[in-house]
DNA sequence: ACGAATGTACGACGAATATCGTAATTGCAA
DNA sequence: TTGCAATTACGATATTCGTCGTACATTCGT
């Protein structure tokens, strides 16, 4: 069910899943042309990255026409949740809770976001009083 | 008034740091006894270890007796602030909440965490509704 | 005062990463 | 069908990181 445990990405291959994730299976020429608006590399660079990362298992690809289609195959969720138990392990001295604290005074909320947060408490407090 | 801008340190360096940030200021040997706790490698990799992150001007160092004493030299929290920072833009696309969420989510807060982030949630609506 | 223990300094090495040049391949348009 | 432009394949190189061996320095107990 599982076809991959951890994920071990390199930053520059988490911004290449990023682009991935963010707009769905992409040419290498369509993820070089979006990294070269704020990054400064080669083409056969991000080429070679990908290629490497179609070995790691990181991505997968489809022939098409003359190029080729590649696609995440770790999910932004997963990795998501994996890179921030990372984070909390490695200077949070395990602490969720002050990770989101950090977030949240680093990031001034808005009312809206605030909102959200609310909601979700209370939601959870709900499921603490009807179960368990 | 900053004599530091951004912190670039690697996983090996943050753990070093972050037992400096929990112990206080120490020495090579106190610094690898704990990492040696979880960890498998020489004391002199420890030592290089940190006179590298000396002349990165990530630790600042102190002669005591034979040995030094090394200390962290940016905070704890500025790190935090800083790496939550950059997985925010790296993978969250710039979304603080969806971090808080999932760090949330992953971690079942226990009541007494929900009712502290409720509190800092009414105080951050007292403020709003207050000054600004 | 001297030798063992404990530290530090320094350089080297392997693995992983990032980068790129160049060659081979492929699809398409004329 | 043939040539060109775009793409992929395949190293080669540079850099960084983690690791450690070994040499040098210093302290302390006796």
């Amino acid at each position: 069910m599982k076809q991959q445990e951890t994920i071990k990405a390199t930053d520059a291959e988490l911004e290449i899943l990023n682009i991935l994730w963010t707009h769905g299976p992409c040419t290498v020429r369509q993820v070089h042309d979006l990294l070269a608006q704020h990054k400064d590399a080669g083409y056969t660079t991000t080429l070679k990255q990908m290629q490497v990362m179609h070995e790691k298992q990181l991505l997968s690809r489809e022939a098409q026409g003359k190029s080729h289609l590649y696609t995440a195959i770790p999910s932004r969720h997963m990795a998501q949740g994996q890179i921030v138990q990372r984070v909390i392990d490695s200077i949070f001295n395990g602490s969720a809770m002050q990770l989101v604290m950090q977030a949240l005074g680093n990031h001034k909320p808005s009312q809206k976001e605030l909102d959200m947060i609310e909601e979700y408490l209370n939601q959870k407090k709900d499921d603490m009083t009807t179960s368990k």
